[in-house]
Formats: structure tokens, sequence, C-alpha cells
DNA sequence: GTGAAAGCGCTAACAT
DNA sequence: ATGTTAGCGCTTTCAC
């Protein structure tokens, strides 16, 4: 019971691997005869043509590389299932890493991409990538010609097609929410400082703040990593004087928010509104449920592969230009905001 | 700036190919200056061996498929990234496919891994599957050599090893502890009902109940699938006379199912317990937080990777006997149970 | 120390 | 209608 290969099959019925070969690909310059009973033959055995033969015989695999900081993130797994989903669709597979938000995993990652195991590659940077501003491995990828699509995460360095959220906005959009529902003294919290969505979702704020002539505050701005202790950092924020909203730039922290406000017998959202990010089932089943800024998840990977799908259809012909698709946010009005004035 | 290869740099030193090859890998055969010649042209154009073609020499190409049903699951999430983890450590790549529930789809997917794809298969079966025990693609898989381990939901009808949670007693304990806690009339419900787990649950379910002399009652069943309405079902279910415990078989559905008493003005856990499956975010933020049956998703995926990469490395010596491991559960006691009498 | 040749499994252009 | 050859990119004997 060994794994059977036209060489076999060929010496079987004692013709040529040619033969064998135009035989079970049905080609028509084979009689009907040996056709028929070469195929049956095969079926038998089940034989099936060897994919590494055939990949370095195509320089294609159908396959593509998808490099997620966290898969943990339930915003990250919408976007791969929508990315599964749409590369399925076209039949391609997709072989799937995780960078956990560490620069040295997604370059060595990047590395093993760039050999000729996938046709493209998809890629969210990770934290400390944007950080450290840090694109080499992107660059090799990109000059050994292999079609690159970034997402959510992306970066200037990197010529390539992008599809990212319109996370300004976000940021701006929820923010005059908060002023719109009364509240003036907003909080951000981000454990997100350094990416790209981070800063953006900041700018956002800062701006909105500032559009409706109130002063920015530095001591409302919590950012803080995997090391912090949010209890602590959040009773501090809270003993600086009256905060009475506060954005959280992801779906945990902003569900973690409220745990510890209503631990403390904060009432949300008459003491304190929330807004969070990531429409997961968390921000949803969550007492109260949270007003949240989806960012389509799902639609993004659908829209991710495509792009990349695209490019590499386009491989050769390259005078298709990079995209940037930038897709809308929504805010999900629920229970931890309060009702407009 | 094309992708180079060995020919081209044989080339361009007007040396043959194999004396690149030699060069490249360092070979003593070499001489020390060429090596250095060598060596420093292909980093300057950034030589890779092709992976294609070593993978087509290996016979392997360190990579694993995996198919999971639902990646939208928090269980299988976590089950995924602890794959990711021992399968990154050992030096492999994970090719992630989703069957979606569907046996169309994990067959396809199947039979495309079953073709030289990758070095080894982890699956989770799909319901479908389960339902109609019809499970020719894995023997092929298995005909073919290709190493195959079962995780979670798996089939007595195909030999490999196998990975599994005990569900049985996971079913039987939580019910207990209902009882343990006064409750007398418990409820199952479960959207699973025709794969192993949900049923081995169903079956410690049950036990649970004879053993404590409680006589089992058809009408406190709930199997629903996505068709169905839940909330039609919870209503006819507490309408049905007093329920005092609900055993919600995954994560989602006794979340939803707190949520509907809730809305119902049922105190939980006073008027009703809930116990759920599965200790995602999703059990623990809600409010009461829910006991949860954890089954340890992480380490359910490291075990089922490690016990595939040692069954790859044994390939040729088929002395190694199926194993199958069952890992524990834990009963998370948390608010959405009463305490203990 | 370097090169020629074989071969991994397959397909396709080119004979016969 | 069937077979021969070459080649995808690489490694590895085995000659020289």
């Amino acid at each position: 019971m060994k794994k059977i290969t036209l060489k076999d099959i060929a010496a079987y019925f004692d013709v040529s691997i040619s033969t064998a070969s135009k035989a079970i690909n049905g080609s028509h310059e084979i009689s009907e005869a040996l056709k028929e009973k070469i195929q049956k033959y095969a079926k038998e055995m089940h034989y099936k043509p060897n994919r590494m033969a055939l990949n370095l015989l195509n320089k294609s695999n159908r396959t593509i590389g998808v490099i997620v900081p966290n898969i943990l993130n339930y915003f990250f797994v919408q976007v791969l299932y929508g990315i599964e989903k749409v590369a399925n669709e076209n039949g391609y597979n997709i072989i799937s890493c995780i960078s956990n938000e560490s620069f040295d995993k997604e370059s060595k990652t990047l590395a093993f991409l760039d050999s000729g195991t996938v046709d493209g590659v998809i890629v969210s940077l990770s934290e400390e990538t944007q950080e450290k501003r840090k694109v080499a491995a992107f660059m090799d990828i990109l000059g050994n010609q292999i079609p690159l699509v970034l997402f959510d995460r992306v970066s200037d360095l990197v010529s390539c097609d992008k599809v990212v959220v319109d996370d300004y906005e976000a940021g701006y959009t929820s923010t005059q929410y908060f002023l719109d529902t009364g509240c003036k003294t907003i909080a951000i919290i981000s454990p997100i400082a350094h990416s790209s969505v981070g800063k953006l979702r900041f700018n956002g704020y800062k701006k909105a703040l500032e559009d409706n002539g109130i002063s920015f505050q530095e001591n409302l701005v919590v950012n803080y990593s995997k090391k912090d202790d949010l209890d602590v950092l959040m009773a501090l924020l809270m003993n600086c004087g009256p905060v009475d909203a506060i954005l959280g730039l992801d779906e945990i922290t902003a569900v973690r928010v409220l745990q510890i406000l209503k631990s403390k017998n904060y009432r949300v959202p008459e003491d304190v509104s929330i807004i969070g990010f990531t429409n997961g089932q968390l921000s949803k089943y969550v007492t109260p449920a949270l007003t949240t800024v989806s960012q389509h998840g799902k639609y993004i990977g659908e829209l991710t592969a495509k792009q990349l799908i695209k490019r590499i259809k386009h491989k050769s012909n390259d005078e298709l230009p990079f995209e940037t698709k930038v897709v809308k946010t929504s805010l999900l009005i629920r229970d931890s905001t309060k009702k407009l004035l």
C-alpha cells in the first residue's frame, strides 16, 4: 500500500510514462481502450498526481500565506474566515501563520514564505514591526515578485496593495458620539499604541476633541501592554478626576474596562459611557451590551483575498498599480452609551 | 529582479550547478575562495533555494494540514493556537482549512491534502461527517500512508491516533454539580447532537441522573440547529414546567440561554443555574460569569500536534501502535450556579 | 576541488 | 496512437 506513481502505472501496463500520463488526463491522443484500462486501474489504486511535482512544474501551488499577529483576537479570526472563504472559492488554500506580535517570528515566517512556498502573501503587521519600522523581510518578498497584500496594520514603507479600516474616522466618530451624548471628559485606553491602527484612532479622537473646542488632556490617555495591570491603571485614571466616557481601542480592553468599572460600582452608561472596537460576540453578550465600532472583519478578509488573487493573476503584467482600499467602519449603538441629546 | 536560481549563480561564476550548490551549502569539497565568492554573491542576490524543488526531492515539506469544523468557535481557535505553537517549535508550518461542518468540503479538502501537499493531517470531523458516518476520504489518507491524528470529534471507523476530551465525564460531572447544588430539573441544550462529543456529553448527563435516581425526561432535551430559533425553543422548554438548571453544550449556547433567561426576568442562578462548555472569554465576561467546563483547547492542540509529529518521524517504522489520549476537563465554578449544599 | 549524471514525479513539445 | 526527450530546481553519488 505504497504511494503509487505514474511510473508504477506505466510499468504495470508496459507503456511509457507519458502515455500513462496522457491516458489519465484523458488525452484524445490515446486509444479509448487503453485510456479506459489505465483510468480504471488508476482509480483502483487511488492514484493521485504528486502535488509537489506539479508545483515544481507549474511554479505555483495555489496556496497563499497569511500572517496575523494574534489568532486569539476575534477581529483577526473574522478576517481569516473571510480570506479562507474567498481563497477557497478560487481554488486556493491558505497556510496560516501567527506572528504573536513578534518581529522575529514575522520575519522568519516571511523568509519561509519567500521561497516558493506560496503564490502570494497576506500580512497584518505585528506591533513590534510597526514600532521598529523594519520591513526588510517585506522588501525581499516584493523583490522576489511575490504578490503581497497588507491589511489593517500596514506600513507606508512597503509599496503594495493594502486594505485598511478607516480608523481615523472611527476614532473621530466614536469620540463625537460621546460628545453628542453629553460626555465631556473622554479617556482613551489602548493596548496598541504603537500600531498604525492605534495611532490613527488616537488621532481621530484628538481631532474630534479639538473640533469641539475641548482641550486634550494627556492624563486621559492610557497606553498599556500585556505586562501592565489594567486594574491599577484604571484606578489611577479614575482618581485623576471625573471621567465620563472611555474609548477602548480593542474589544477585550473595552470589555475589561466595563468589568472593572462595574466592580467599582460605576454605572454604565449613567456614570461612564464605553465604546469598544471589533464587533465580536463578546461586545454583544456582555452586560450592558457594548456600543462598538464594527470593522467588518470578514469583509476585510474577503477584500484582501480578492485583491491578492487579482494580483497573482496579473503577475506577468505589472501595469496594475497598487491600490489601498479603505473600509468604513460602522458604529453599533448598544447599551454602554447614553442616548443622543 | 527575477527569482534567482542555482543555475544563474553557476552561470555567473562559470562553474557547474553542483559546484554552486555545494559552495552555497558550505561543502568542504569546495575551495574556501570559491565558497566565499559564491556565498557572498548568493547573499547579495537574495538567493533562496526553491522550496518546491526541495519538497519534491525530500518528499516532505514540513507542513501539516489542519481541518477544523468552524473557526469562529473559540475552542477550535484555541486548539489551532496550540497546534501552531508546537508545529512551529518543530519547524513545521500549518495549512489550515475550515470544513464549515460540511461533509463535502471536508472530503474535498482531505483529497487535496492527500496528494503530497502535507506531511501529516490533523482533523476534527465536521458534524455532517459524524452524522453520516462516511469516512472514505480518511481511508484514502491512511491508505497513502499519510500520518493522521483526529481530535475532539473523532470516529471509531478511522484507526489512527486520537486526542479527545473526556466528554462523558464532563457531562456527568456538570450534571452531578447541578444536583449537588440542589437542582432537580435539569435541561440540556445542544447544537451538536449528532457529533460524538455531543452524544458523549449527553450520555454522561443521563447517567448522572440515573445514578441519582432521577428519571430522564425527554422534554428536557433541546437539540437545535442553525435554522432553529433558540428563543422559541427556550420558551417551549420553560413552559413545560419548572426547570432549575440548564446544561448548554457549547459556549455560545450557554451564553445565549443566559441572555434569553435574563430577558425573561429569570434570575441566574437563583431561579435557573447554567453550565456551559468551552472556557472562552465569553463565558468569563458575561454577567453572571458562567460556570463552564474547560476543555483545555490549547493543550489539546499541543498534544495533537506532538502526536502527529511523532508519527511523522516514525513513518518508516510502523511498529508504533495507535494511541487515543483522553484529556480530562475541569469544571470552573463561577457565578451562574449555586453554592454547594 | 570540480563536474557530469541521475533522479524526485510530472507534463508537453516533439518524434515515430 | 504511442514513445522519447527535455526540463521544472535542487541534491547527491560518482567520476575525473
